[in-house]
DNA sequence: CTTTTTTGTCAAGCTGCTTGCCTACTGGCA
DNA sequence: TGCCAGTAGGCAAGCAGCTTGACAAAAAAG
């Protein structure tokens, strides 16, 4: 592996990453949520299910939590989750997503489908499988920074 | 291509590129430029040939033209950079590295290719040439975004 | 020469994060 | 049961990195 290959490995992974961050924000906006950023996403993929409390929040996104009741505030003032008593533990609060806050995950996911699919256009659904796995291979199973 | 698969490509690539930025930075810190930043190796792959303008570099970074003098500000109190007169524009200044920024330039281009051998070790060569190679043709030539 | 554009910087402000501190509540232990 | 260290989350303040707006100096266009 040459030192010029090595660096246009960076600016290739870098790139991709920018322009599929890009591609689903915009599908997310086009789909009328206008209103979120690309962190609402990465939130949303941790209250998706049943939802979660601030601190289970602020440890996936590699926070602090009250970076991540911030992010909650901004999320409730825009309708996308709401704050409710937490059923066994008084001192938590459950964050969990309202109707909005649903289908905002559903159009962020719909989006991602659709740069999934442009982009097995371009080199075909095999190819982009193997690159995938490959992928899979190299990124380390920790955290998702939502940096973008 | 199903929408789980999408949603893993989403997850890889993201994860797969915090991690060379992460350890391409780690790697500049540990050949002793511990007050460097990854923003500043974007930059850095602008002014290396020649120098350049502080608009050159913020077209380069995509951020204003004040941020990118706050940048070289901030590059030049570190001994990265030096503002020059430019030589034909007297309304412009020439930022050029200095030899401590050639020599963090240099640790950048060693931690990349280091990375490179440990995830050449993981896929073998080829198949990371490959993978290259088609994230080259999935990412459009626009502009890096040194948001990391 | 006059006018318009470009360059870099000063100043002020915004956003998203951090640290420090505090109260309310939990759970282990005597 | 009562006590107390540990935990959850919010308030306040501060900071880093960016933006917008305005400006003087120089260049380019007329």
């Amino acid at each position: 592996m040459r030192d010029d290959e090595a660096q246009a490995l960076t600016v290739v992974l870098l790139r991709a990453a920018n322009a599929l961050i890009d591609g689903i924000h915009a599908g997310v906006v086009a789909r009328g949520f206008d209103d979120s950023r690309p962190a609402h996403g990465f939130a949303f993929t941790r209250l998706a299910p049943d939802g979660a409390t601030i601190s289970d929040l602020a440890a996936h996104l590699n926070v602090t939590r009250q970076a991540a009741s911030q992010l909650v505030d901004e999320l409730a003032a825009k309708g996308y989750v709401e704050r409710r008593t937490h059923p066994v533990d008084g001192r938590a609060r459950l964050v969990v997503l309202t109707e909005r806050g649903w289908a905002c995950t559903r159009a962020a996911e719909q989006a991602a489908a659709e740069q999934a699919r442009t982009w097995a256009g371009v080199l075909g659904e095999d190819r982009l499988r193997v690159l995938i796995a490959d992928l899979a291979r190299l990124a380390p199973p920790g955290r998702l920074r939502p940096v973008w």
